[in-house]
RNA sequence: GGAACCGUAGCUCAGCUGGGAUGAGCGUCCGCUUGACGUGCGGGAGGUCAUGGGUUCGAUCCCCGUCGGUUCCACCA
């Protein structure tokens, strides 16, 4: 039975028919094998929370390409797939899902949690990966990875015990940012800062007098927009060549409500242009006091509690939210006679990314990973090419952030996540770093120790991704095999916590970069330009769209007509002319499949008889072959499918098959209709070929319905440049073609512009030439007939050199060429041209005689600007013999 | 405060290292039931490539400045 394309595509159904066959042939799996070249994309693990959005869409549909390209191009191509726990965001989830059914978190106790926990993974785990599967991603499903699995967690345990070994990994008290609502400390990533208005409090302590009165004449006065944190002041600080000042450092004033005496210190820190010269300083709640508490040996006072409540260090404020105690200060500074004023400010505050929440810098004992040795590499590899960035601007952001980075804080105080392999002795307080518990604690013996509650931030797991997933810390032949992986793909968004991270840690662990090339896109948008977002509600979700449209329509709107790392808007009209597309190219199809003789599928060598068109367009095809690989090895993905987008329904659709119809429809010839069919076929399947990585459900359905060679298209050879396709390009039909298809767009518009004219017309050229049949009752050019037709008729018509005919099958009209080109604008245009090709002589032999030029530029160059010369000059001669006949018409 | 990006047709955007505004989708106007496709076909209108200056034989593309928009980083209490 002879198979069909149904009459309309309807990608329901199909694309889940088709997806379930590759998973069932195994055709996503890579297996190690040294005689073929590796290709490998670990993907970004999605959440398990997560729900697939339009930013996975095209993170996904990017590496989706790349990898289906590669495969057909035969490498052995792995894209190794997996989910992220993600810590806080599910912790979060899991948490307010159980508050729903009104259990509490610390009812449950640990264990109970997190069997919780583990049953959300079960459930929802799979479900992102479900959707992954809708887009058409190929991922290897059988090597699906989970970062809390046990490959996964010991690679964590690994690093996080060599680390610590080599004194990078670090416990300290230190200053952090700590969400009083999750309850946990964030890193320096995880604090967002926004804009919001607030209040400027100017306030006065009075100065202690010599005999250590407090002063009522004399105050110092400063100004903050945390009123609350003076509670924990343990000094103020002025500039130490600050004149106004001199005299008072080293004295003290009264901090009111705690009824304390703190010490006026001079810091560099303190910016004497800046407000009263005066800075209050409370090391326990603000980074830089915190350092400056250091320098000077303040002591650190912590006057919060882990919610964000005054605890006891606060006085008679304790139990007080931080905004009441605020509020309450403000007013009771004002009845002393301590404030000053109040100011309205904006400033930025930090909120928790996660939450939202004010964040609280706060003194803690947490881990922390020592930065400075570790960034050296990282910041070499990019610096020395080792690690190519698209596009390169982001070195810059990279750069800036690795200029000044800090010890990352990675101590969660959550339960979700890896537990930090420490263990501290019950009695004498040390801490011991091992794989497993200690029977008894190394420095006095004791038999009970107790492992850290902490678990680590959800990026430490991230950032071994690319090996911990190919089976580090054991010494696997993937390992040796696919890695270092070859492309990442991913959002700007993420360079600093994840890219960073994966570059030092793939340099620290595995002696050599995690991959050679990150590939950046950009922010999916809405049609107004917004971040999509939750709370906006202007989210679009690619399900929809999907099922709406289908996945290839999907695809190909994320990637055309967007370059690399800048932001894209989404709109419906644009899948719409998508998913016309995709009806374009099954159309094609489908008139192909109707004009194919049963059986008679294209061979792979090129048959003798072929005329002008079949060349051109196999030309055609051999250029844009090369071309979309080109820019596809340069990752330029959205230019290389709108080439071949063009090529199928400009020059394909558009202009070739018209041109052969006659043949098909009329012609007696066998040879010329048989090497027709052949063109359409090579044509067409090289083009699905082409298009797959992008459309992969449309090309693999037609493709398997109109060849039975082979089984699927995703395994099919990549087009290459053929020689053989390579016809001069200065072949008399190439040219021919080509300027009848000028020719043919002038008719048009002459048809166009006069449509009552009856005339029956036409041809091109006094050469060889092009002709267009038409329908008796109007002037219509629809389908061309070539030379090798015309020749015959032409000369049984008599049609005069120098003119336009028309011929039908039973007669021949003309007019002369005059009557049909608007000879003054032809004149006008070649004009121009000629113009045009005197700048580009005159460039030209600049070029060449330019010593600078000749002594410096590559040879290649300077060959490519002489063939140039030449193609110049032949094309002036054209264009001036053109003129004179024209001119003389 | 530092940095990046953007400003090209009515709208949304491509345009690789300087050399014809080369251009797409949508919109718009005119004409088409053409033996694959009206999810289509043909034709047209529409652009001082933000602005001023510089380099060059030549700049939308390079350099400097200005204006407008977006974003990232840092953050001064």
């Amino acid at each position: 039975m002879r198979k069909e394309l149904a009459k309309t595509y309807d990608p329901q159904g199909i694309e889940d028919r088709i997806y379930k066959n590759w998973e069932d042939k195994k055709y996503f799996h890579a297996e190690v094998d040294y005689s073929k070249k590796p290709f490998t994309i670990v993907i970004p693990p999605p959440n398990i929370t997560g729900q697939l959005h339009m930013g996975h869409a095209l993170d996904n549909t990017m590496q989706d390409i790349l990898i289906r390209f590669k495969r057909m191009q035969g490498y052995n191509a792995l894209w190794q797939p997996g989910t992220d726990h993600a810590a806080i965001a599910t912790e979060v989830k899991v948490i307010d899902a159980l508050k729903e059914q009104g259990i509490d978190k610390n009812d449950l106790g640990r264990e109970g949690f997190l069997e919780k926990c583990w049953d959300w993974r079960k459930e929802y785990g799979t479900r992102i990966v479900n959707q992954l599967k809708k887009l058409g991603s190929s991922c290897d499903w059988d090597r699906e990875r989970f970062t809390m699995d046990e490959g996964c967690s010991n690679a964590v345990q690994e690093v996080f015990i060599k680390m610590h070994e080599k004194g990078w990994i670090y416990k300290g008290s230190r200053i952090i940012n700590w969400c009083p609502v999750c309850k946990t400390s964030i890193s320096d990533a995880e604090v967002q800062y926004e804009d919001q208005a607030g209040h400027f409090w100017h306030i006065k302590y009075p100065l202690i007098e010599e005999d250590g009165s407090i002063s009522k004449t004399r105050f110092l006065e400063f100004a903050t927009t945390r009123p609350e944190t003076m509670l924990g002041d343990t000094a103020v600080a002025v500039h130490p060549e600050d004149d106004r000042y001199k005299d008072v450092i080293g004295r003290k004033v009264w901090l009111p409500f705690v009824d304390r005496q703190i010490p006026i210190v001079a810091d560099e820190y303190v910016d004497r242009e800046f407000g009263t010269g005066v800075v209050k300083i409370t090391p326990a709640h603000d980074p830089n006091d915190f350092e400056v508490g250091k320098r000077h040996h303040l002591p650190e006072i912590n006057i919060l509690n882990d919610d964000a409540t005054i605890n006891a260090n606060g006085g008679k404020f304790v139990g007080m939210d931080r905004y009441e105690c605020r509020k309450q200060i403000v007013k009771e500074l004002n009845e002393m006679g301590l404030l000053v004023e109040i100011e309205d400010y904006s400033h930025n505050v930090g909120t928790h990314d996660r939450c939202g929440t004010t964040v609280e810098p706060m003194i803690k004992p947490q881990w922390f990973v020592k930065m400075d040795e570790l960034i050296k590499p990282a910041v070499e590899g990019i610096k020395n090419g080792d690690i190519k960035l698209i596009p390169k601007r982001m070195e810059k952001t990279y750069f800036n952030w690795t200029d000044n980075i800090r010890d990352w804080c990675i101590s969660r105080q959550l339960w979700w996540g890896h537990r930090i392999p420490a263990y501290t002795c019950d009695k004498c307080g040390e801490i011991t770093v091992a794989r497993q518990k200690p029977e008894t604690c190394p420095c006095c013996g004791h038999d009970h120790l107790t492992q850290d509650p902490d678990t680590l931030d959800t990026w430490f797991s991230s950032a071994l991704w690319p090996f911990s997933t190919l089976g580090w810390p054991e010494k696997t032949k993937e390992l040796e095999y696919f890695y270092p992986t070859d492309v990442l793909v991913t959002g700007y968004d993420i360079i600093f916590f994840w890219v960073i991270r994966m570059i030092f840690s793939g340099y620290e662990q595995m002696g050599q970069k995690p991959f050679n090339t990150v590939l950046f896109h950009g922010l999916v948008r809405d049609a107004l330009g917004r971040k999509m977002s939750k709370s906006l509600g202007n989210g679009i979700d690619p399900l929809e769209i999907i099922h709406e449209y289908g996945a290839d329509a999907l695809r190909m709107t994320l990637i055309t007509g967007n370059a690399p790392g800048n932001d894209m808007r989404f709109y419906n009209e644009r899948v719409i002319a998508n998913r016309n597309f995709g009806n374009k190219v099954w159309n094609a199809s489908r008139f192909i499949m109707m004009n194919m003789p049963e059986g008679q599928e294209a061979g792979p060598d090129m048959p003798g008889a072929l005329n002008a068109e079949d060349k051109w367009i196999l030309s055609r095809f051999n250029t844009v072959v090369k071309e979309v690989t080109e820019n596809m090895e340069r990752f330029e993905l959205g230019i290389a499918v709108q080439k071949v987008y063009d090529f199928i329904w400009d020059e394909f659709c558009d202009w070739y098959i018209e041109m052969v119809k006659p043949r098909l429809y009329q012609s007696d010839d066998q040879a010329s209709k048989d090497a027709a069919l052949w063109t359409l076929q090579t044509v067409l399947i090289g083009s699905l070929k082409l298009l797959h990585p992008y459309m992969p459900f449309i090309t693999e359905e037609i493709f398997t319905t109109i060849q039975s060679r082979e089984e699927t298209i995703m395994l099919s050879a990549w087009p290459v440049y053929r020689e053989d396709f390579a016809f001069p390009h200065e072949e008399k039909g190439i040219s021919m073609v080509k300027e009848a298809v000028r020719a043919v767009r002038n008719i048009r518009a002459e048809r166009n512009v006069a449509p009552s004219r009856k005339a029956k017309i036409y041809v091109v050229s006094d050469s060889d030439e092009v002709l267009d049949t038409f329908r008796e009752d109007e002037v219509f050019f629809k389908t061309l007939a070539f030379a090798s037709d015309l020749e015959l008729q032409k000369d049984k018509a008599g049609v005069p050199d120098g003119s336009i005919s028309a011929v039908l099958p039973a007669e021949t009209l003309y007019i002369p060429l005059a009557d049909l080109l608007d000879v003054q604008a032809e004149i006008a245009r070649l004009q121009k041209e000629e113009k045009r090709l005197q700048g580009e002589l005159k460039r030209s032999a600049g070029m060449l005689s330019n010593e600078k030029f000749l002594a410096k530029a590559p040879a290649a160059k300077i060959e490519a600007e002489k063939e140039k010369q030449k193609q110049y000059e032949v094309q002036m001669e054209g264009v001036r013999k053109e003129l004179e006949q024209l001119r003389s018409m």
